[in-house]
Formats: C-alpha cells, sequence, structure tokens
DNA sequence: ATATAGATACTACAAATGTAGTTGTTCATT
DNA sequence: AATGAACAACTACATTTGTAGTATCTATAT
C-alpha cells in the first residue's frame, strides 16, 4: 500500500523544509523563517501551511495549554517526498530508468576520480538484488 | 549563455515529443497524434501547439505552396530539455548532487548485478575530469 | 461563383498556484 | 474593563495550466 503521497507545490515545499527541520514547530517560527528565507509575508507562510494541512502533507496540534497557537509538523517524511518524487521525474523523462538519466547528468557535469569512485561504491553498498534475492515490492 | 530553455508544462511536453519526433510535422499530424496517444480534441493540441510558438519552444513554417496550412518543428532539441529539466531538478530536491540522490533512487529500485556494472561502466566512458580538479558550483 | 471542409486565430473558463489583504479571536497589559 | 499585539480564519486576485468553444479564412469540389 504505498500511501499516496499529495502533491506539493514549489512553495509548499519551503515550508515542509522548515517543518522537516523542525517537526512540532510553532507557526510563528515558520513565519520568520520564511520571512529570513523567501522574504514573504505572515500570511503567505500561514496560507501555505493551512494549504499544507488541507492536503494532509502535515498536522496541526494546539500548543501546550494556549488557545490561540498551533505547532506544525510534517505527515510526511521528506524520505518519502524524495523518493516519491524523484520517481515520478525519472518516469516522466526517463522512462523510468537510470541509465538514460545518468548518461545526461553526466554529460552536463564532470565528475573526478574520487567522486566517481564514491559513487560506485554506492552500488555496492546500497546492496544488489541479485544472488541474495531478498527484497521486492 | 547557456541559452534560456522556457518552461515547458506537462502537456506541452507531450507535443514536443511529437515533433522531436518528427521536426517539421504538419499540425494537423500532431493533432492526430495526440488524439491517439491522449484523447484531446483538434483544438487543445493547436493551442498547446501556438503556447509553444509563444514561448519560443517550438517554430513554425508555411508548408510548401500553402496558406493555409504550417509545419511545426522543436526550437529546442530533447537532449536540451532533458538536460535543463534534469539540472532544475537535482538543484531543487538534492542541491545538485548526485550521490544523495542516486542513493535515493537505489533504495527504492534494487538493481541486478549486470544492471550495476552497466551504470558503473557509464561513469568511466563518459569520461570523467581526473587531474584537472574542475569543482563547480 | 459558391458552399464546405479543414486550418488558423481568438476567446473562455475552472482549477491550481503564488502572494497577500481583511476580519475575528484571545492573551497579556494598562 | 478596555486596548492592542498575535494568531487564526476567511477572502481575494492575477497568472498559469488543462481543456476546449467560436469565428474566420481559404483551397477545393461542385
Amino acid at each position: 500500500m504505498t500511501q499516496q503521497i499529495p502533491l506539493i507545490t514549489d512553495a509548499e515545499l519551503e515550508v515542509m523544509r522548515v517543518l522537516w527541520a523542525k517537526p512540532n514547530c510553532p507557526s510563528s517560527e515558520v513565519v520568520n523563517q520564511m520571512a529570513d528565507l523567501m522574504g514573504w509575508s505572515p500570511n503567505t507562510t500561514r496560507t501555505l501551511l493551512s494549504r499544507l494541512v488541507q492536503k494532509e502533507a502535515a498536522g496541526t496540534k494546539p500548543e501546550e495549554g494556549s488557545k490561540r497557537s498551533y505547532l506544525f509538523y510534517p505527515l510526511i517524511s521528506e524520505q518519502e517526498y524524495l523518493r516519491s518524487e524523484t520517481k515520478s521525474f525519472m518516469k516522466k523523462l526517463y522512462g523510468g530508468s537510470l541509465k538514460p538519466m545518468l548518461a545526461n547528468f553526466l554529460q552536463d557535469k564532470k565528475l573526478n576520480a574520487k567522486e566517481i569512485e564514491d559513487l560506485k561504491a554506492l552500488f555496492d553498498e546500497t546492496g544488489s538484488d541479485d544472488q541474495q534475492g531478498k527484497r521486492e515490492n
């Protein structure tokens, strides 16, 4: 049951980053962060917060013994979000396969020997499905 | 002077794919393709074609000795588009570096030994920038 | 010459998005 | 108790996007 990840817009994503960095964040603090980071007005940030709650990407709970303020927390993890976005991006542009994407990326950005080794190692670490054949979704 | 790649929406992209597959395509043919592939009405396809022309992602020229029909062709190549999109995607979600993206992708999708070798080879083929130490932004 | 099929050119319109403004509520102070 | 600062709730509005509809033009078949 790969839970449905709600679609998060660019502006909303900026807000989610704050919630990921600090789950259970008072809205006032999100407001400040966004003012600093993005130059947004308080209302802009609050609108985005409530849109995130509407689409169930974030949740709220009243702050300890206070009727006037809420804490916001992410309902989807950054991991989940990244996986979902990456998957749909790969599918949309590369039919879901890594190779053409990598080829394209590498054309653009040359890597040095160390970086290459580093990345190659990743493939092994992450474990192939080959002989061991364990996980399958 | 990395030429500005215009932003292409999802629907527009489907049209671009047709133009990439057949540059200098009469609109009637694009209309047919999109009807087949996407179930779009002729007007939908034509609207998207003219939006692509407006944003200079495609160009038109009158068909040989005809005042009533045009040929459409891409003004940006699929390669350019993919590079630009991939770059901005990588930047938006992974700060522009490949490793975290790969790590994420590999978590999701196990590869077998052959695929892994294949991909590793890519890194070498594409040619490293080895001694030159050209670290970018 | 005229009607028509097929093209092109404009117009439309709801939903999503970025970006707030306005109104109502509550806690903290005078 | 009255006031004002914070916060929440609701409203607003231009732009972009998906998805057409309507009006106009033109080459072709009568």
